[in-house]
DNA sequence: TTAATAATGGAAATCATTTTCATTAAGGAG
DNA sequence: CTCCTTAATGAAAATGATTTCCATTATTAA
C-alpha cells in the first residue's frame, strides 16, 4: 500500500495517474528524487539516492520509470556527451523550471543558466511556427547547448 | 604514399597537417566520404561507404579518426537519441554549411533545416557574449534541435 | 634511407542500457 | 475486504556502440 499521507498527495500524481500509469512505490520516490535534486542526475545516480529509502528497487526499474517519465513529459533526458545520459524534472514543484545548459568540452562541468531564456523561447516559438508550417511537423520540445571552455579548462595549454 | 593527385589536394589538408596529425590514405577517404555525403553518419555508414574504396580499414580507425577530426572542429558529433553518434563535416567544400536538426521522437527521422538560422545565429551571438562574460566561459559552439512529431506520425494515434 | 613515433586493425574489453522471464503488487470488480 | 487481471518489478543475461590493448605498419622529419 503506498505511504501516500508520509509523502503527501503529490501535483505529480493526477498527470501520472492520468496516463493509465500505475503510482508504485518506487515510481514515487524515483520523482521524489528527481524533485529534491532539481538538477541533472544519471540513472545510476538516481539509483544511488533511491536505494537508501527503497533498497528492493533495482536499476532497470530506474531505466524503465525514467522512461515512461520521459514519454509523460515530466522528465527531460539529456545528452552531455560523457556516454550516459542525464534526467531532470521538466518542473519543479514551485513551478516552471525552465533553462539550458553550458557545457565544458574539456572537463564536461555542466553549468545551468536561466538568462536570455526569454529571448531564446520568444525566438524559438516564432522559428517553432514557422517549422512546423514548411515541414508540417508537430514540434513539441527544443534543445539549446552552449559549448565550450569553463574558466578552469581556459586557462589550461589543451 | 598518399595518393594525392588521384584526389587531389583538398582545402582541408591544411588545417589537418598544422595541427600535427599525418595525412593517411584513411583519414583521406573518410572525408573525402563525409563531404560527399553532406549529411549526418554513423561511424558504420562511414565505414560501410570507406570500406569498397580502402578495404583494410578498420571499424577502429573510423572512430579515432572521427574523434580527431572532431577534435580540430572538421566535424560535428550529433546525437539524435537513437544510441548511435552522428557525424557531419562542418563546412561542405563549397563553404559554410550550417544547418539544424528537426528530429521525429517517433520514427527517429533526421529533418535538416536551414531556415530562420540567421535570426537564431543573432540571437545566438547576443546569447553568447552574456554567457561568456557572467559564466566566464569560452564558447566554441552550439547545439540547437527541435522536438517533435514529422508528417508521417502525426497523424498515428501514439 | 633511416630512425622515431604516430597510426592502424583485429580481438578483447567496457559499460550504459535493454531484454527476458518468473514473481510480485496495484487497483478495479464483486 | 478479497479476488483477479495485468502492469510493474528485479536479477541475470544479452545487446551493441564505442574503447582499449598491443603487436605491426606507415608517415614524416632529418
Amino acid at each position: 500500500m503506498p505511504r501516500r499521507g508520509c509523502l503527501g498527495p503529490h501535483w505529480w500524481q493526477g498527470k501520472f495517474r492520468g496516463c493509465g500509469y500505475r503510482f508504485t512505490i518506487g515510481r514515487e520516490v524515483i520523482l521524489d528524487v528527481l524533485a529534491k535534486a532539481e538538477k541533472h542526475l544519471s540513472a545510476e545516480d538516481i539509483y544511488m539516492k533511491v536505494h537508501p529509502r527503497y533498497p528492493n528497487i533495482g536499476l532497470t526499474t530506474i531505466y524503465r520509470t525514467l522512461d515512461v517519465l520521459s514519454g509523460i513529459g515530466l522528465v527531460y533526458k539529456f545528452d552531455f556527451g560523457d556516454g550516459r545520459a542525464r534526467y531532470e524534472l521538466t518542473e519543479g514543484p514551485r513551478g516552471i523550471n525552465h533553462h539550458h545548459h553550458l557545457i565544458c568540452t574539456n572537463c564536461k562541468r555542466v553549468i545551468d543558466y536561466t538568462d536570455f531564456i526569454d529571448e531564446e523561447v520568444e525566438l524559438l516559438q516564432e522559428t517553432e511556427k514557422g517549422l512546423s508550417k514548411k515541414y508540417n511537423f508537430k514540434i513539441t520540445n527544443h534543445l539549446i547547448q552552449f559549448y565550450g571552455l569553463c574558466n578552469k579548462c581556459k586557462g589550461e595549454a589543451k
